[in-house]
DNA sequence: GTCTATATGACGATAGAC
DNA sequence: GTCTATCGTCATATAGAC
């Protein structure tokens, strides 16, 4: 069959299925809603995906990937550990007003309740990436020395929790709009600078 | 009915229903599963509650409701809010290694999916509670000046987190050995003193 | 490959005996 | 109040026509 034509209808089933698994949850959502709402049938849907996990595994997997390469671009495009961390709230910042369901669905969403297999999203690439440059800026002298899970929960914890803020429809304004004021405690609480 | 026999039964409904929640979720926890292990029919389950969601509202309402007794105690046992917000981070975490259960039901189970009448945690007592602490601190020139929800998650977040990291059991150690290292690097962010 | 119609099984909840 | 047995519903997944 025609490549792109099956690689859209794939991408209209995850599209549908991202929407309704961030809205009502993954067991609130039936087969039979994905597949109404990607207008396909179901026959149709069952021969993209083996079942409703599979979807939520790809759906998953490609969020994470991509994630994953936006920080491995922010690495080449920043020396200090403090840049590469600031620009990565940046980009969490920005993509949750962007493409809410993506990032709710990558950081807000628990797993493993509906993936067994998957592991702990603390364990994921994109987190594990973040991890080093803690580790990294501590080792430059940049970043105070202590635990680095600490560290790293000192650096991203409350930025995650602004996402989670705003997610739950507590904040009003655009997450960009806290972004330096949030930054700055953070930092102010890891940086070995006076 | 002996009236502490059946309050007997319905905690051991309640402690079972936790048990199970927390290690599989609610949706992968049957009325079944709940019946057997709490050495109950489901007769007499249905006797108790009116339905699974009862349950799980119950639960919650009750752990709750603990949570905001223990805040309001450290409210009146200490003055400033710079030690009001330490002894809660404190409380949080010793009460996560002594009843793991209930604070990855209270602080990482995602309600809404489930129990659709409850208001997000945001919007419940105990953090409500913190965020009046936290604006107060601020009027009394304790803590910078700043958004007040940014200033919450700056001062909790990361504590929040590290909550989160144990119970996806990352953490070897038990959170009271981080507590120190976490609350300075969380107070540095939004002290006032230089 | 795509569809409709249906089989299968499980879950929440109830009925009715004791 | 407590139990066992069972009902009704609905979701996932498959079968089979086109």
């Amino acid at each position: 069959m025609n490549n792109s034509k099956k690689k859209e209808r794939q991408e209209r089933i995850l599209d549908a299925a991202l929407k309704l698994f961030t809205e009502r949850g993954y067991f609130n959502t039936t087969v039979n809603d994905i597949q109404f709402a990607s207008k396909m049938s179901v026959g149709s849907l069952y021969n993209y995906f083996e079942n409703k996990e599979s979807i939520a595994v790809t759906l998953y997997s490609n969020l994470e990937n991509c994630l994953y390469e936006a920080l491995c671009e922010i690495e080449q495009q920043n020396v200090s550990m403090h840049d590469c961390c600031h620009e990565a709230v940046r980009h969490i910042f920005e993509n949750t007003e962007r493409t809410p369901s993506a990032m709710q669905y990558l950081l807000y969403t628990k797993h493993r309740e509906f993936m067994p297999v998957e592991k702990t999203a603390f364990a994921s690439l994109p987190f594990l990436k973040m991890k080093t440059w803690v580790e990294q800026g501590q080792a430059m002298g940049e970043i105070r020395a202590m635990d680095s899970n600490v560290a790293m929960n000192a650096i991203f914890g409350s930025a995650i929790r602004m996402v989670f803020l705003r997610i739950d429809g507590i904040l009003e304004d655009p997450l960009t709009d806290y972004l330096e004021e949030c930054w700055q405690c953070s930092w102010r609480g890891v940086s070995t600078d006076e």
